[in-house]
DNA sequence: ACCTGAACACCGTTCAAGT
DNA sequence: ACCTGAACACCGTTCAAGT
């Protein structure tokens, strides 16, 4: 169970960044977002909560270490296909690694890491871009378009998925609504709607962005035909 | 100020759901989501907390009513324009909704309405697809690739905005940590990713998504060409 | 019928004091 | 130097009792 460092005989020698991270991810998938409190945390680690606050300023702290322990995950992207895979291939990367973990995506949209897996991630999907031939101003306006959609994508999956409260496995109230009222386009895309294929979804979406990215390329800078 | 049914004259006979959620809105403006609490609402009710249980059930259910009000100022859409300009309005006006309240796109983000706002927002969109040519299915993941998008960016636009805690509104750890680093890509994209022309970021990836669309449009069923 | 009072079982965070 | 104990100022939610 106890992974890292100094496994702790007399005194378990026991708080650090890095293992305290580790055992926050482990509590968050099995307890979810809501229920991972410091107390918990602490509790844990065999330690009390204000110990905690030695070396994580605030909770949001902790959030923003762990979102940024989850984009760690993301493989190094393969040099072989072009650069709509190659792009593709990093958006799907980060949907994995969100989706590696309960709330990901949540524990994600609520912070704001600078840490170096998310600058490594960043600069990677640039780099495809600029590669591509785009100019930086558009390499770094794409980068947000697929963020943004990635993590919309996951938090409405991740979202769906979870036994929540109310009409989000169970589809019933909704289609109630939907049939009695006048919606009937709504009625026509239902059956999509609530399919669980998520996979499915992002591709699509994904599929939008790779194209409009495509048409931008091809209709904008066609400086350096061929080449690498 | 007292807009709905029995202004009340000796008891106030205070509350009601539409008017606990639009003061609950005005608190959200003034106060934020972390600072929102059911006891807060409460006092500005002139009520104690308990009594707000008479009519949501839980938190998450005001604020799932809450986001459903938010979708009520979206404008009906003009009917003038191609597909490519009404779908694109759709979304600007989601975008503008959530922007209209502090926290916006964090409480849409939080809850799953199945309000009549909600479904009427999507049969709209869902509409203009179909009456375009679109498949059912695509039309369908189209509506749901172009909310995630636009949740993705207006969570993010507001998370930027708010003083918040750390390097939000202040990129100077994260210039610092690239121009230290091997992260040369990222540094050609710094000024934009640090520009707070959030508008211009959104039209990038509305325009990608809207293309991509045009593009398979093009491509699949072009059965009933010309024509309303 | 609708609200109050009061409680239950918690929170994040701080900080003197111990070791 | 690092952690405990104990507190501060709160939470969401429930429910008997009042009116």
């Amino acid at each position: 169970m106890s992974s890292t460092s100094s496994p702790g005989r007399g005194r378990p020698a026991r708080l650090d960044r890095s293992g305290t991270v580790d055992t926050a991810l482990e509590l968050l998938d099995s307890l979810g977002l809501d229920d991972l409190t410091m107390r918990r945390l602490a509790d844990s680690l065999g330690v009390r909560a204000g110990a905690l606050y030695r070396h994580f300023a605030t909770k949001r702290d902790l959030l923003t270490a762990m979102a940024e322990r989850m984009l760690a995950d993301i493989p190094a992207p393969r040099a072989d296909g072009d650069w709509e895979e190659r792009l593709a291939g990093l958006a799907r990367a980060m949907r994995t690694a969100l989706l590696a973990h309960r709330d990901g995506a949540r524990v994600y949209a609520g912070t704001h890491s600078t840490g170096a897996h998310t600058l490594r991630f960043s600069d990677t999907v640039t780099g495809v871009l600029r590669e591509a031939g785009f100019a930086d101003e558009d390499a770094a306006r794409a980068l947000m378009a697929v963020v943004n959609f990635t993590v919309g994508h996951t938090l409405e999956e991740q979202a769906a998925l979870r036994p929540g409260d109310e009409g989000t496995a169970d589809p019933e109230p909704l289609r109630q609504a939907v049939e009695s009222g006048t919606f009937h386009h709504l009625v026509a895309a239902l059956p999509t709607l609530t399919s669980t294929d998520f996979t499915a979804h992002f591709e699509f979406g994904l599929r939008l962005l790779v194209h409009g990215l495509r048409a931008l390329r091809e209709s904008g800078t066609q400086r350096d035909p061929g080449g690498v």
